[in-house]
DNA sequence: GCCAACGTTGGC
DNA sequence: GCCAACGTTGGC
């Protein structure tokens, strides 16, 4: 059946120097608004797809060495972002319409950082995630869906460990 | 910092 | 509705 594709874990690119791992940890409840997604595919997914409890893999992009830093997941599903309206954000969006949002964002919240930062290098190395969408040539999608497959294999790398207190 | 790959825009 | 031009992304 055409859109009953359901993934229940994520992954979610960040440029570190515009909001990072760190930040999300220093963030009240370790949860933030993830504003600033402009791409309708993405949008799409968040607003189809993702939902409350679904797992999020945190990724650091143009940085050397890109890496996952840690596990989160989603804690509230698609709602307005409140950016496409503000004309000092960045992320405005002159033609957003109020009555009818375009952009929509999730909340995320920390779950497990990894013992150490996981590099898309080394996952590259990984046969059995030659398939995920992370590691083909030109796929730009900011968030994206991973298999259940790939995320267990991920998560065993990274050796999640509770985050500090 | 470079630039290939991609998504969006707008003239026609 | 096509597609060239443009802006952005993100690995390198």
């Amino acid at each position: 059946v055409p859109g009953c594709f359901v993934s229940r874990y994520w992954l979610f690119k960040t440029e570190p120097d515009t909001f990072s791992w760190a930040d999300l940890l220093k963030a009240p409840g370790r949860r933030t608004a993830w504003e600033g997604v402009r791409n309708y595919q993405a949008r799409n997914l968040m607003r189809d797809e993702m939902k409350a409890g679904d797992g999020v893999l945190f990724y650091h992009s143009r940085v050397v060495p890109q890496v996952v830093m840690g596990t989160a997941k989603i804690v509230r599903e698609a709602y307005p972002d409140a950016t496409q309206f503000d004309p000092e954000s960045p992320y405005y969006d002159p033609g957003a319409n109020p009555a009818q949002p375009r952009w929509l964002m999730v909340d995320v919240a920390a779950v497990q950082a990894f013992k150490e930062p996981l590099s898309r290098d080394l996952l590259k190395t990984q046969s059995e995630l030659a398939d995920m969408m992370l590691l083909k040539k030109g796929a730009r999608l900011s968030v994206q869906p991973v298999s259940e497959h790939a995320w267990r294999v991920i998560a065993r790398l990274g050796e999640g460990v509770p985050l500090p207190s």
